[in-house]
DNA sequence: CTCAGATATATCGCCTACCGATATATAAAA
DNA sequence: TTTTATATATCGGTAGGCGATATATCTGAG
């Protein structure tokens, strides 16, 4: 039961990142960093800062975002908000990620049962 | 209920098509077209050709199937199988990939239930 | 008070998975 | 015979994620 490396892991989470990101924000709003702690408690996932500023910066430039420098408690973050285009994106690529997933699993479980109980030689 | 482009939904596999390659071979060998055509039809994900080959030689790279050129039926075609470290591999990668998607599953889909019940304004 | 460590945002260059286009060849179907 | 499906392969482009790095502020230990 070795699990993945760090490259294999990435690759699997690659393209859902976004999603994870919106998620989060369909709370309320979060600013970066807390975004970033909030997805490794909630998904194990930990998203790079290298690939969260940039992502962030993506998400608002597609109008999905919005971003606004406040400063709550002494000091200036950058909080981020969901738009209704956000909200709509959140809501069709939730709902085709976890048809995805459904499918997917549906050929990939079984593999799975297949060579625990019956391993071939090589 | 749009669904996504092309793009997204590539980005959303992007990093799985090795484990629904190997999912396939846990069945017994296969050749790249039936993989092709297997996956397809389980998953409806489509691993394009451009995709397909460069992957396989990967895996053989990398010991997890082994390759030999058969014909069985009056063609010549390249047979995959997966090695034992395929095997070994297939489930690492499955046991996590599915733990993965749990835990984002745990993350995303109560965030999509938020965006249908309660949008908010812009 | 000082210094270390956590917090917070940002950019740059690298790597590489996946794809579109393209090439080639054989078998089946029209 | 010509088209279409089958079958494998490579090349260059695109883009996401990361490591490294930079910078600044806040907090807590000593």
């Amino acid at each position: 039961m070795t699990g993945l490396n760090d490259k294999s892991r990435r690759d699997l989470f690659r393209g859902s990142l976004d999603v994870m990101v919106l998620a989060v924000l369909a709370d309320g709003k979060q600013y970066g960093y807390s975004i970033q702690k909030r997805v490794k408690e909630a998904s194990g996932q930990m998203i790079k800062a290298g690939s969260l500023y940039p992502l962030l910066h993506r998400l608002e430039a597609d109008g999905l975002v919005k971003a606004t420098w406040e400063s709550d408690t002494g000091r200036e973050r950058k909080w981020y908000t969901l738009t209704a285009a956000g909200q709509r994106q959140l809501k069709a690529t939730a709902a085709d990620w976890q048809a995805a997933f459904a499918r997917m699993s549906a050929l990939v479980l079984p593999a799975l049962r297949q060579v625990t109980h019956h391993p071939a030689a090589d």
